[in-house]
DNA sequence: GCGATCACGCACG
DNA sequence: CACGTACGTGATCCTA
């Protein structure tokens, strides 16, 4: 095997007849290309990794969001002019720029970087700029701008003042270059190879990134750095490539002597453009390395999962789900009109200026004196800085103290359906289709996260959900788990009155009423019943009396009986709390079913409050944790299967699936299939797993 | 007037 | 003293 080759310092050419070569990392010919990819199959595996650009006059619907957004833009400015007007544009296509340059259904490749074993290459496929003729020139506003970049006068004379001025950089025009579909077509044979193993640092993102240019997406083995990573200390802040290299290889900056690439890889020069992917690839390359050889069971095991997981994310990311986009931009328009009515009632009661938005002006106007014009209310609580509360609970609890609290909340609810779900969700959808982004490095449990849109908190209630539906011809299939947490914590703990609830299908909550209030389970009231539900959840949780009246509204000393009473029939639950909470403290982290750990630091902290969230956090991501083990893998077993029947996997929603499945007599066998593959009726150890599914055209329909 | 960051509130499980 | 997230908006500080 090769040692790895020191980068060599390019030779940074400069004037028209240059012909530099950026070193040997710098693949300009197809033989070259192939030539790599030969290497590649000998090493087995290797990293990859794309820079890709935004063309904004690609995407029509976009140009127009953009038209949209300098409308607004400008609209909310106190003074306008025409260049003013220019700059927000500017500013406003290079914000939409940079986002097609990250949406894999949009994006342009101009760089790839592959590394292996030894080797590093940079292959350019539309880099735009060849290297720097004219430096750029920026005036800080302590000089007279160059003629040609200064102000105009009214009489048409230029200014003479000081001013603010920039001239960007003059390029050469770059080398000829290869072309994406004869490069892609070139490198076909290690994308489409099912024995090499695919490496990327966010592998979904130049995964999906590149199936534009086959048709379809990359096979698997696909790893991650971020994902072993994680596995192995999932409290890192920042997951970025040059974070990971410094923290692992001691603080050395893998790019400090070869130029670092602006803010926009376009407007860099091509030989340090070059420098840089290649160095990209091989980081990313020795990155991985280093960390699998870290990796002892049963972390290994862990990420080998989540690797699996990935592959169905990709899918899923990649096809999406479908939205009506008429129903959105109706239901807009419903919320406007309504939130116009709503505030022109709170500007007649406030006054004119008046923001419900500014949680400022709410709090003056609500707790001020009445001499200061305000109300004189009683604030009900403060938050973390604080400050007097205005949040929602709040509110609920003064809303007859005055006609305009009712009015905050209308205005407050509409508002976050105009802006985040009909506003932030249109801006987002591609052909009809959302596209999310499903994270496995996220969280410090262990669970998925979802952005840009998430779709794992679009709001139940079916306004917005009933605007998300199955494809033609479809439906969609909702299968969740039922308490998957609180059965997971009978498994662990082996709690006898808990094992009997499931074991005989009574329903938790009512369960946990009877045993609580000594009565029979069916003699249990409604509002017996919802305080079980919330002793259930402070258990899981790791909640007190205070948290328990205030979620139930019973007093505190009612909520302590309650407490007490709780631990005491449930004395195994009690008792394992304590052992993980005993176990943290000695090895620093808890474990999961499938081996995931999570570390605390502040588990024997000297300050009691970070020790004690500490404590609840160990018994919280155990249950959590392992709940979202089982989803995983369920998702492993449950892709494959519907893809053989023609159905897709859409969200996961932490303990439950939404699958396009076709519309035909057989939509009860495919419900039967995913409800099995999910563990539907198989135990946890003597705790039955219970799956139920739904049905339905929209999301809404199959809750 | 702009971008980055914090504070706050709130949608989900 | 309830666990885990994502994100929109306003307020504030910073900088050109």
């Amino acid at each position: 095997m090769k040692t790895l080759e020191r980068p060599r310092r390019t030779s940074g050419g400069r004037g028209l007849f240059t012909s530099f070569h950026p070193g040997s990392h710098y693949v300009s010919t197809i033989d070259e290309v192939r030539a790599l990819v030969d290497v590649v199959i000998t090493q087995g595996s290797f990293a990859f990794d794309v820079e890709t650009v935004g063309v904004l006059s690609h995407h029509p619907d976009l140009t127009e969001q953009v038209d949209q957004q300098v409308k607004t833009h400008v609209e909310a400015l106190t003074s306008t002019s025409d260049a003013i007007t220019d700059r927000a544009r500017e500013n406003k296509e290079q914000a939409m720029t940079k986002t097609i340059a990250l949406d894999p259904k949009r994006n342009e490749v101009i760089w790839v970087g592959i590394a292996t074993n030894g080797y590093s290459w940079a292959i350019p496929v539309g880099h735009p700029c060849g290297e720097v003729l004219v430096p750029e020139e920026v005036g800080n506003g302590s000089t007279i701008p160059p003629t040609g970049h200064r102000k105009i006068l009214k009489s048409g004379d230029e200014s003479l003042a000081k001013a603010r001025y920039h001239i960007p950089a003059v390029f050469a025009d770059p080398p000829a270059q290869l072309s994406r579909a004869e490069v892609f077509e070139a490198l076909k044979p290690i994308f489409f190879d099912h024995s090499l193993v695919k490496v990327g640092h966010n592998v979904k993102f130049d995964a999906r990134t590149i199936a534009k240019y086959y048709g379809e997406l990359p096979v698997g083995p696909l790893h991650d750095t971020m994902l072993v990573q994680h596995a192995l200390d999932e409290n890192i802040s920042s997951f970025r490539l040059t974070s990971l290299i410094s923290t692992n290889f001691g603080e050395h900056n893998p790019y400090s002597k070869h130029g670092k690439v602006g803010a926009n890889i376009s407007t860099t020069p091509f030989s340090i453009a070059c420098n840089y992917v290649h160095l990209d690839a091989r980081w990313t390359w020795m990155l991985y390395q280093k960390l699998i050889r870290g990796l002892t069971n049963p972390l290994r095991q862990v990420v080998e999962q989540d690797v699996r997981v990935l592959e169905v994310l990709m899918d899923m990311e990649d096809i999406g789900m479908q939205v009506d986009s008429k129903g959105l931009a109706s239901l807009g328009e419903e919320l406007d009109s309504k939130m116009t009515d709503v505030h022109s009632e709170i500007t007649a009661i406030t006054y004119p200026g008046f923001n419900p938005d500014s949680v400022k002006d709410k709090r003056l106007f609500l707790f001020s004196a009445k001499r200061d014009g305000g109300l004189g209310l009683k604030p009900n609580k403060e938050t973390e800085k604080g400050q007097a509360s205005v949040d929602h609970d709040s509110l609920r609890a003064m809303e007859h103290k005055h006609p305009i609290i009712p009015l905050f909340l209308n205005w407050a609810e509409y508002k976050k359906m105009k802006s985040t779900y009909v506003d932030g969700l249109l801006e987002k959808t591609n052909k009809g289709r959302l596209h999310p982004n499903f994270h496995l490095h996220r969280t410090s449990t262990g669970r998925l996260s979802s952005s840009d849109p998430n779709l794992q908190n679009v709001p139940r209630d079916s306004s917005i959900r009933g605007l998300f539906k199955a494809d033609d011809n479809s439906l969609l299939i909702v299968a969740d788990y039922d308490q998957i947490e609180l059965r997971i914590m009978a498994m662990f703990s082996k709690d006898e009155n808990m094992m009997e609830i499931f074991t005989k299908g009574i329903d938790i909550h009512t369960g946990a009423a009877s045993l609580l209030f000594d009565k029979p389970v069916a003699e249990i009231t409604k509002d017996e019943r919802q305080l079980g539900k919330s002793a259930n959840f402070l258990t899981a949780y790791g909640g007190g009396a205070s948290k328990l009246s205030a979620t139930s509204g019973v007093t505190l000393t009612k909520a302590r009986e309650i407490i007490n009473q709780y631990y005491e029939q449930f004395d195994g639950l009690s008792l394992w709390k304590h052992k993980v909470v005993m176990q943290a403290k000695k090895d620093g982290y808890v474990t999961t079913i499938s081996g995931r750990r999570r570390r605390l630091p502040d588990i024997n902290s000297n300050k009691d409050d970070l020790r004690s969230r500490a404590e609840r956090q160990a018994v919280n991501a155990i249950v959590q944790g392992s709940a979202s083990d089982i989803c995983k893998k369920a998702m492993i077993k449950v892709h494959p299967k519907v893809r053989s029947f023609g159905g897709k996997l859409l969200v996961q929603v932490h303990d439950e699936l939404v699958v396009n499945v076709p519309d035909n007599d057989r939509v009860d066998y495919y419900s039967g299939i995913i409800k099995e593959e999910m563990g539907h009726g198989k135990d946890l150890n003597n705790v039955p797993i219970v799956v139920s599914s739904q049905s339905g055209y929209t999301w809404s329909e199959a809750k």
